[in-house]
DNA sequence: AAAAGACATTGATTCAGATCAATTCAGCCC
DNA sequence: GGGCTGAATTGATCTGAATCAATGTCTTTT
């Protein structure tokens, strides 16, 4: 019986994705906690209550299955990949705003549009709820308010960093900065940061070039700061040197 | 009776300013409804409950209200006035990330620290609550998290627009895109849009430098695009070729 | 294994905006 | 009105990152 009050499900055609599908770790959807615990306000009425209220989708790598300025239908959460957020000027300069990894929610708008497009970096899976199901599912799990609420001031603080950031760093403390995020994001038991994504999306995300990218990485290099590995890693060598680098100190 | 339903209160010396306190237009804390407007959530039960949830404060142009980085104990909504919000770097260089006027919420952290710092511009008149009861008054008025939901999202969406603007903008369109922003805050009858900031806070919300800003103002005069008033205030003689300017369009 | 294409690095040059440096202007307070 | 002070403008010069231009290095395909 323990699991009733567990937020793990298997997977089905179509159904609500409360967390851990297909085995994979996430998040449970009204209270944020992590795949395998206890989540107290979830029990199989409920979860009666919520299988059909979501589709669960598919996005292969390179798909943009959120247009920016398009009618604000849906409400996605990531049950698991990555996505790159991003805004566009007409002449085609991009601004990446962020990426959002398993357990993120998007499309949240008071508006009628989405104000940013989304993409699939590598292989997502998603869970896709209409607006009124949505605005149903808040009604009766108060919870799920309150864990959008907090994702959404965590969103906040990042989006004010970032600010910082693009309008008064260095090219070179904006990539150490982007290290640091990294190896924080993906806490790996080693200091090996995975860099998934390509220069050219890394300098979307921090106002710069990819030329410009790529000379402040084998500066790093040169200066013993990282070492670049194989298949998109880097590994931090100068842990306090680069956190003093990040924070604009030197 | 009808005052039972109605947010708008007279101001005693320790009280929760629901909205509208010194006859000065302001928000139903609960429910974001304008001053004069009916809030149903409310009566005078609530009231009396409310009462001593919160301490009014002033804060005298200048003056820095909130530290960025010091522990986040007090949640702050702005009942008249106007603020900036910033974060700064070791070395001085500063970035305001944002302009907040009546009826706005601050200190939404998530962590024990607030992200930011706060200082006001004119004189800002403040209705300060401790987190715990901050806590219990979202407990106890589910309206009033949807209302702050709804106001982290539309922060998140200006966030987004400001990193555009800074990763990838120019400095006439940084400016262009400022004037159009300032013009749509303070829905005034005519064009005049007000400018209450010096050329560093719009510098530093901008990422530009304040000689920057001044020229690129003068350029702007010198196209015949805006005309600058005495007083911090400028009028827009050119709309659409200041819209196409801030959307990237040349 | 070779070819093709995308992605990444490195070099040379340019330029938008920063920095340094005077003035000029607008409030203020006697 | 006449200094006084901080803010704003304007000019001259410099520079960090962009742009232009090869070259090099992975991946995928066949």
């Amino acid at each position: 019986m323990s699991d009733q009050t567990t937020c793990r499900r298997d997977a089905r055609p179509r159904r609500l994705i409360l967390a851990g599908a297909h085995r994979q770790p996430g998040y449970c959807l009204t209270c944020g906690i992590r795949a395998q615990s206890i989540c107290s306000v979830i029990d199989d009425d409920d979860i009666a209550r919520l299988a059909e209220t979501a589709v669960e989708t598919l996005a292969l790598p390179g798909r943009t299955f959120i247009e920016e300025g398009a009618p604000a239908t849906d409400f996605y959460n990531i049950t698991s990949g990555s996505v790159k957020l991003f805004k566009a000027l007409p002449d085609g300069r991009r601004q990446i705003t962020g990426f959002a990894t398993t357990g993120h929610f998007l499309g949240l708008a008071v508006s009628d549009q989405y104000a940013f497009g989304a993409e699939a970096i590598d292989t997502v899976r998603l869970c896709r709820f209409s607006r009124p199901r949505m605005r149903q599912l808040m009604d009766d799990f108060p919870r799920l308010e309150r864990r959008l609420l907090a994702e959404a001031s965590n969103e906040l603080v990042a989006a004010q960093n970032q600010m910082l950031l693009l309008g008064r760093k260095t090219a070179r403390e904006r990539v150490a900065s982007f290290l640091l995020e990294r190896m924080r994001e993906a806490r790996d038991p080693a200091e090996d940061v995975p860099l998934p994504m390509t220069r050219s999306d890394m300098a979307d995300y921090l106002g710069l070039t990819i030329e410009t990218v790529s000379r402040t990485l084998s500066w790093m290099r040169t200066e013993r700061l990282i070492a670049i590995g194989k298949g998109h890693t880097v590994r931090i060598t100068a842990m306090e040197r680069l956190e003093a680098l990040a924070a604009g100190e030197s």
